[in-house]
RNA sequence: GGCGGAGUAGCUCAGUUGGUUAGAGCAGCGGAAUCAUAAUCCGCGUGUCGUAGGUUCGAGUCCUACCUCCGCUACCA
């Protein structure tokens, strides 16, 4: 298979990381972290996005020069990776002098190619806001922040020459059906396109924290270039003296939420076409987080904190919790109610405690050492079942169905203790023989069960291999059934997911 | 307005190219078991499949109209 490039956008650093970065930045993880447990060769990147008005703007505010603001920030949304266990190659920062340099090539060879031109950018203009409004966009004709009347402004930019692109792009969605998921973004987008397409100013006049174009400097290139330019860039310069970009361009997929779509799906390949390079194979579109009930919304804008849920439950339930609670792709609501009710149910009760059953059992009635047998069939035919549809599900970035395909070997799990009661066979000496199948069986199948869930819960299926006493190691071939050695001591830990008393958001005052 | 999506059990949702008694998880009720984090397993749903028509031997699954909700309808990022 041809390595894989997936990318998350680099995430724009006025504000602080929240649950929205995380979440696609989780999502991706769970898709490099699946790949590599296939031998695959993966670049996963993620990063910040640091130019712009807005963040020179704060930075003022802050009394900080916009390196130091875009610094300090991009710092955080690096330790947000980190919080959130994703395993990127690469943490581009827009501000980076390999990215800049690509930036300039990459403008001058749309340039050299007919695609720009210079033209004249004009509308209503707010000094107070230093932005364009549009005429529906203003109250009674005034600013609807600052409540002044904007100004009709012309000034003279440099245009990409988009509408130019309209019938490839059309031409690339007809030929390519999955070029976006889910399907209804792929219809919108495709819709857009096909309602025609204006040219897209591509320089700045008025803003300085910026990429200087090569041919005008007194312009600089207007932020969404710059961000978008940073999935090719980053080839070029990640690994010092080496340009991966033949390695691994294009990527194989890219993640996005929908209000980003038309840059991504629009822009973004019209660009690439605009210097012959390939386009990205796909495009997944995810949905919104919302937060429903909680009582605690007492001030608006109360949203879920993924450092909170980290803090209390731990990463691996972050993880789970939010591509199991929403299909991944659509919208979906979530509440800290739910975290705890999915944690307890799902993580704790259904996955942890079959990890303690089995190790106990095993201790209790083999010593602690786990038995020579053979996988029972049935549970055997599950985990072959489950590895099949959780990488079909994986592959197609399906994250939700990938989880629910693993989590049905857990519950087999469950079940099959159930129907061989181990601890009736274990009354009769006689029955030795099958008793080493059950628990054979169990600890087998348990520790196959880790490895199914290993991408998505990167800490805790670790432990769970090392509590049965199996190798850490989640290679994807593993997760079949009879590749736990037999004679191999459990190491039982405790629980793995230990009940939590207080959910968060309880403590309304 | 135009384009697109969605309306299925209390809740969250699955339902391939139309075909036997419409499914899952959660919650609820009842039961079993005791290895385990009082965890697990089993049983229990007469749901007008948004409304009204239509096509068909047969429609949640196709067609028409309508109702409701949502998204998009371009340069803050």
């Amino acid at each position: 298979m041809q390595p894989t490039f997936l990318t998350t956008p680099i995430y724009y650093v006025n504000a602080q990381p929240h649950l929205g970065h995380a979440y696609t930045t989780i999502a991706a993880d769970v898709y490099a972290r699946h790949m590599r447990q296939r031998g695959e060769d993966v670049f996963f990147l993620t990063g910040t996005d640091e130019h712009g008005d807005k963040n020179a703007r704060v930075a003022a505010e802050l009394g900080l020069t916009p390196q130091a603001f875009v610094d300090r920030n991009s710092a955080n949304f690096l330790r947000m990776t980190d919080d959130v266990r994703a395993t990127q190659d690469f943490f581009i920062r827009t501000t980076d002098d390999g990215h800049m340099t690509f930036v300039q090539d990459f403008l001058q060879t749309l340039k050299d190619n007919g695609h720009v031109y210079e033209g004249t950018y004009e509308g209503l203009y707010c000094t107070g806001c230093e932005a364009f409004y549009k005429e529906e966009e203003l109250k009674d004709g005034l600013c609807p922040d600052h409540g002044t009347k904007p100004e009709w402004l012309q000034e003279s930019n440099w245009f990409f020459r988009l509408s130019a692109f309209q019938e490839p792009l059309l031409a690339h969605y007809d030929a390519n059906p999955n070029f976006v998921s889910p399907q209804s973004r792929f219809n919108e987008a495709r819709a857009f396109i096909a309602g025609g397409l204006e040219d897209v100013s591509l320089s700045r006049a008025s803003i300085d924290w910026g990429v200087p174009l090569p041919w005008a400097p007194d312009q600089t290139c207007y932020v969404w270039f710059d961000a978008l330019l940073n999935y090719a860039s980053a080839l070029t310069y990640a690994r010092p003296g080496e340009d991966l970009t033949a390695r691994y361009w294009p990527p194989r997929w890219q993640l996005l939420a929908k209000d980003i779509l038309k840059f991504h799906a629009v822009i973004w390949p019209a660009m690439l076409m605009g210097a012959n390079r390939a386009l990205p194979q796909r495009l997944m579109i995810h949905g919104y987080l919302t937060v429903r009930d909680t009582k605690m919304s007492k001030s608006l804008g109360n949203v879920l904190d993924p450092f909170a849920v980290i803090e209390r439950y731990g990463v691996d339930a972050l993880r789970y919790y939010l591509l199991r609670d929403v299909r991944f792709g659509s919208d979906g609501g979530i509440s800290y109610d739910a975290v705890h009710e999915r944690y307890h149910a799902e993580l704790a009760n259904d996955l942890g405690n079959l990890v303690n059953r089995v190790t106990a059992m095993i201790e209790k009635y083999r010593d602690g050492i786990v038995p020579s047998a053979a996988c029972d069939a049935s549970i055997a035919a599950a985990i072959e079942t489950a590895r099949e549809a959780v990488a079909t599900h994986i592959h197609e970035l399906e994250l939700t169905e990938a989880l629910d395909a693993a989590w049905l070997v857990v519950r087999d799990l469950n079940r099959f203790v159930e129907d061989q009661a181990p601890w009736t066979l274990a009354k009769d000496p006689a029955r030795a023989a099958e008793l080493d199948v059950v628990l054979y069986t169990l600890a087998d199948g348990t520790r196959a069960a880790a490895i199914l869930l290993a991408a998505v819960l990167p800490d805790s299926a670790p432990r769970i291999l090392t509590a049965l006493g199996a190798p850490d190691d989640v290679a994807w071939e593993l997760a079949a059934p009879n590749l736990l050695s037999a004679g191999v001591a459990v190491a039982p830990a405790g629980p793995l997911f230990p009940r939590i008393e207080e959910p968060l958001g309880g403590d309304v005052v």
